[in-house]
DNA sequence: ACAGAACATGTTATCGATAACATAAACGAG
DNA sequence: CTCGTTTATGTTATCGATAACATGTTCTGT
């Protein structure tokens, strides 16, 4: 292993006896090199083994070219869909992602998004309307874009593309009364740090009022994001201390297919004796035996819509906020009528 | 919004009365600076909206600071977990981790190495053991720890923290052929894109072959990694054409959970007519009904373990490559015998 | 009370690429 | 054939923080 130091477009350009700014060119998509001269450079530089340094062009150009992303989970198939259709959206206009995640946790959060900005992205996309008051000033104050996803929230930073989870649910109510279900329960996590499930619980609660319907029958599953075995806690203890439910509607759809499984293990037949919605369309509901009613809030949608808004404000020198809506879809399968 | 430029270093030691250097001290954790001054500087920096610049910081010290991670795909919880362990391990000691997904792709994985080293990581972590010639060029001649996880590599470029998945099939396949199985089949991806998928069906088959027992039995269900809709119809199809088969282990506990529901929707008992065991230990073949017969192959001990190997070599307590051995152990459950 | 260590802060030069400006050579229109 | 324009390349200064070194100030032990 040699110790001497890695070779810089200096020494790239002493090797090719031509000036540091030419070197600088030749590694430029567009920048205006002779092709024998480009071809003859970045042969020498991979000779030497030269590494283009990101760090002082950043410096220099003051153009990071990236984009910085937060996520709740890195193992959560509707947020690796956002992130996927992002990503792609933006790789093809030369913007990377950098992404972080924050364990649902808004201390965590703040931490991070002071993290990336010390960084300079050019935008920065959080998941979820809720900050520390601090992350709020920080991103307000970055100076550029700030695109708040999966939520509608009340009072945006800036940009929005999401959803209102609260009316989903609605949505989904409206559907089960409509089909006749009336004594339905909730299963979800027993905090609001998952502040789109809280809000999808606030969504049931006003539903089943608006409907005339007892909204009490709420199981908290634990921290949140809750699991299939939480779920299938959930639905064991909705089964004792709630036992003439018709149907329930769980946070998501891991934590549906838990409840699913409980009931198949107690041979509680699913729709007849207990109808089971989730959240998400994973794919897990669409297979399962049988397959899950769930709502569909189109995560790549969200993605791409991100990526296309991202480049219009980067653009234009100054935009209004703007909030794009996301329409999620009800899908009814097997498990409800 | 206002246009001037955002404060630097130098603009909060002017609205402090001291040096910049004594900013940069006060920002520091260790840095000789009293806590009075430090104190008043960083509550000048907070109010004139100050936030310091990693990049300038980078290209002076030389110090970045963060360790490079790619991992195949985002939505899978065995990397989650593996970059979860290995980022925890990792922060505790100052350093960030980035993140960056191939899809399972050696030549975007190539892209990305390149787009990473351009960043000057600390080190770098791959996951598998098979890349492009260039990128394990670009990866020797880095002059970084390299580390490459979930695999034992024959020619490994730098340090290893991994397992044999062709040994750990092969374990299956001895408990399979142990408690009487012998017509065996594997379901798993039709091509090499997933390494560890492909070292897993050589696995198979050298053990079915050191058995004397039919190597044939192998269904194709499509481009790797392969989902649980493919893991149904390699199932679907495994019932048509190879009807007596006993037993079939699949590339993936998703898949595997595929072919179960596949087996119900056709009414096979499982495991009476047909066993079926996958890899990973996901949360699903815990919970599904029955449950799932796997190999947990210890993720996050991969990333702690990856995440002490680099702080390590950091350290220049090791300089030759290591190779940290993972024992992945076999778990019995309902899906088989 | 005083030398020398420990602490707190300042000064200067620098990390590696590139923006902005300058210039030489090739080209094209009349 | 000349002048204006395009194309290819060079020169200089700079992005913002900090390493390395220097200096002043406060302890600490004897």
């Amino acid at each position: 292993m040699t110790l001497r130091k890695p070779p810089t477009m200096a020494d790239v350009a002493k090797a090719t006896g031509v000036s540091p700014m030419t070197v600088s060119r030749a590694f430029k998509q567009d920048a205006s090199v002779s092709a024998a001269t480009r071809e003859m450079i970045l042969a020498a530089a991979e000779g030497l083994g030269y590494v283009f340094d990101a760090t002082a062009a950043t410096l220099r150009s003051q153009k990071t070219n990236f984009v910085a992303v937060t996520i709740p989970s890195l193992n959560n198939a509707n947020f690796a869909d956002t992130v996927g259709a992002l990503s792609d959206g933006l790789k093809e206009h030369g913007l990377q992602t950098l992404l972080a995640y924050t364990n649902y946790d808004m201390a965590e959060e703040e931490r991070l998004i002071e993290q990336l900005l010390r960084r300079r992205p050019e935008a920065i996309v959080v998941t979820g309307g809720k900050h520390t008051d601090r992350a709020r000033r920080l991103l307000k104050n970055a100076g550029i874009p700030v695109i708040e996803v999966w939520d509608l929230p009340a009072d945006p930073i800036g940009h929005v593309v999401g959803f209102s989870n609260a009316n989903a649910v609605r949505g989904m109510i409206d559907h089960f009364v409509t089909v006749g279900y009336r004594r339905i329960a909730f299963i979800g996590g027993d905090a609001d740090r998952d502040t789109r499930g809280a809000d999808r619980r606030l969504g049931f609660v006003a539903a089943m009022q608006a409907h005339g319907l007892d909204a009490g029958r709420l199981i908290a599953a634990g921290v949140p994001p809750i699991s299939m075995r939480e779920g299938a806690n959930a639905m064991a203890q909705l089964l004792i201390s709630l036992p003439d439910t018709q149907a329930v509607i769980c946070v998501s759809d891991l934590s549906a297919f838990g409840a699913l499984t409980e009931c198949q293990r107690r041979g509680v037949a699913v729709p007849e004796q207990m109808a089971i919605a989730g959240f998400g369309d994973y794919e897990i509901g669409a297979i399962s035996v049988p397959s899950l009613t769930t709502i569909n809030p189109f995560p790549r949608q969200i993605g791409s819509q991100t990526a296309a808004l991202i480049l219009q404000v980067l653009d234009r020198t100054h935009t209004d906020p703007v909030a794009v809506q996301i329409s999620p879809a009800l899908v009814v399968r097997q498990s409800s009528r």
